[in-house]
DNA sequence: CGGAATGTTGATGGTCCTCAATTCAAGTGG
DNA sequence: CCACTTGAATTGAGGACCATCAACATTCCG
């Protein structure tokens, strides 16, 4: 369940260099995380913390995707964040966190025990500046989510959360037809736009049915009709971008 | 609509000291930000700051509340975060942000020029890490708000509201039949927990009946039932404290 | 091949939104 | 002080949207 990695990546090619909490590290410091990191690897399903566990390591991810969950009582379950490569997991100065973190494919972290991590952010300005961004980016993308959990009908969170792939797999270019791996279960995808798996599955086949997007398969479609997509999505045509 | 006010508070003995992004600041940092920072005060209802135009300032809220908010074209709004004293707004780094900030009661910002903080910010350790501190405080807050918004039923929202202002009036003592004041109208209380007003309405009104609380008049409540205020949350009795 | 997990589709009902009428509270001006 | 106005809140009726329950199809994997 958790396999120490131990291919020993050398942070100077690391590819999350230049996005992670050691952004801006200089080369002694990252020097210091080298000596300090351990990688750990989690098969896809895994859960990589529980909700209330005492925290013993905060990582970054270096590659794979993680979820973070709450979960109610009585079985209600609402991801409330995702991360991708380059993302921080833990925070310094707590020691549990509140929800549950999970492996939706393979994930790999770079780990540094918890107690040594926070004395470092005290010591390193270059790494608490760093994880201030993380933080505020991760901000603005939980109050995006907001707005989609408490206005946004079915169709438009479906049609979001499809746009959201869309933009983040072609790279750049607007290369519109490319096939798009959807990754997670229509359970998943459910408790990340707070529906049920069978509106889920509906508003799928509606927007197939509508011309929207394609399914070559049940995790792999198509966007066939981008101008549409956006129209569905409820979103201003500019998202606030100044002109 | 936007009073400078010229009150010059010493920051030794301003209420915020400790809390605000200034709380691990040293006497000469504080002397430095004293000579940079002005005050600013907002009448209730005022827009403190509009999506998308050019941030000149950050800032500290002194006293009041305000809100930030989303609205989709057709008029549909979300709050998205609230602003109490010793919160911050704006971000550094970024010239604009993505959501409108409202005054709710009146409200006093202490307010530093933007580009300048932005330079104090990659200078002065001590406030990258409070601000980190502050934003990962808010975005513990939004997540506990995304499983509100997408798994808790009209009621629950509610009870989940009525409890959060109980548990914040009553300052530490569990003085139970405190009159809190609710400082919003319906259609407020709606937009932030993803409601209409006619529900928020309605299940206030259902509260009464059932005998969790009392209203002594339209903004003014007691909670008369505190346990079954608790019950009607939907959250754990305990929220993932240790034993 | 068989069984489990996942996904689709249909029928039905409940929750909450929409629309509308009415009540209530707080001013304002004669 | 009392009509009049105005905005906020309450309450009701009806319906839309989405959840629930259920049956069936499909894919995956031992």
């Amino acid at each position: 369940m958790n396999i120490p990695l131990v291919a020993p990546i050398k942070c100077s090619q690391c590819p999350i260099r230049h996005r992670a909490v050691c952004a801006r590290c200089d080369d002694d410091e990252l020097l210091l995380l080298e000596s300090m990191k351990t990688y750990r690897s989690f098969a896809a399903g895994d859960v990589i913390l529980w909700r209330g566990e005492p925290l013993e390591f905060v990582a970054s991810v270096v590659s794979g995707v993680a979820t973070l969950s709450k979960t109610m009582e009585d079985g209600r379950t609402q991801m409330v964040g995702l991360l991708l490569p380059s993302d921080f997991i833990g925070r310094p100065g707590r020691e549990q966190i509140d929800f549950d973190v999970t492996a939706t494919v393979d994930v790999t972290l770079c780990c540094f025990d918890r107690a040594r991590f926070e004395k470092l952010v005290n010591e390193t300005p270059h790494i608490a500046q760093r994880l201030m961004e993380l933080a505020l980016d991760e901000l603005d993308a939980a109050r995006d989510w907001m707005l989609l959990l408490g206005r946004k009908t079915a169709r438009e969170k479906i049609a979001t959360f499809i746009e959201m792939l869309a933009r983040r797999s072609s790279h750049g270019l607007d290369g519109s037809s490319d096939v798009i791996d959807l990754h997670m279960t229509r359970d998943q995808i459910a408790n990340y736009l707070g529906l049920t798996l069978e509106t889920v599955s509906r508003q799928f086949s509606a927007l197939k049915k509508d011309g929207v997007i394609g399914f070559t398969d049940r995790k792999h479609f198509t966007v066939e009709d981008m101008a549409a997509l956006q129209e569905e999505t409820g979103d201003d045509a500019d998202g606030g971008v100044v002109y």
